[in-house]
DNA sequence: CTTTCATGTAAGTCAAGACTTACTGTAAGT
DNA sequence: ACTTACAGTAAGTCTTGACTTACATGAAAG
């Protein structure tokens, strides 16, 4: 499941910052960082967090280097709702649980 | 921000199983917590989290309470994702446009 | 009304992980 | 070569939270 990933990924709300400043435009570590409560090297952990989640991508330019949106991860994770969505049985079923749980 | 609540709630890989396992159909505790790993009070606090993250809904039938998927929070996260996607598509094309094509 | 079954809650333990301050590596400028 | 700037890594601290056992609550059953 690469679900996993994604998920705790995005759970933490300065990642989710990093990764919606990364909306705008494609940033550098230090453009990430500038602005924030968070240290650098922070940065730089969460980064690799959402690397491994396939949510951003890096490019080296000289002396920098350039994070992006990756949409991989996102892909999964809109997989995995329209998976919750295509059974759409278990929802309002007030009177449906009057039913016997076992048969 | 909804997103928060969900994010997290859904982040823990054993309150995903209950969540998929409120897929099939409505359950109480005793059937969420049986043939799994974990205790019966630890799936009633996972179920506490889901439920504030408005992921499942409860209700009391005598004796027991029967959870079951409630779609607001995946709503909530679909719309997050919905908004990111244009947004990462507006950023890619922003990137592609200012970057000169070099081969 | 006492017991029993199904859950929620309290309290405490323990590991994961989000930070920090060093330090290292690497590319560019002088 | 030396220095400076940018970013990743190491090591350590401290909070969060996932789990346990023990207890509390409340509805049905006898």
């Amino acid at each position: 499941m690469a679900y996993q990933e994604v998920f705790t990924a995005l759970a933490d709300p300065t990642r989710r910052f990093i990764f919606e400043a990364l909306r705008e435009r494609p940033k550098t570590v230090g453009e990430l960082a500038g602005g924030q409560s968070v240290s650098r090297p922070a940065v730089s952990q969460h980064l690799r967090v959402l690397k491994a989640a396939r949510l951003v991508g890096v490019e080296p330019q000289g002396n920098r280097r350039v994070y992006s949106i990756n949409r991989e991860g996102l892909e999964a994770l809109r997989h995995y709702l329209d998976r919750f969505w295509s059974d759409a049985f278990s929802a309002y079923s007030a009177e449906v649980t009057q039913r016997n749980p076992e048969k």
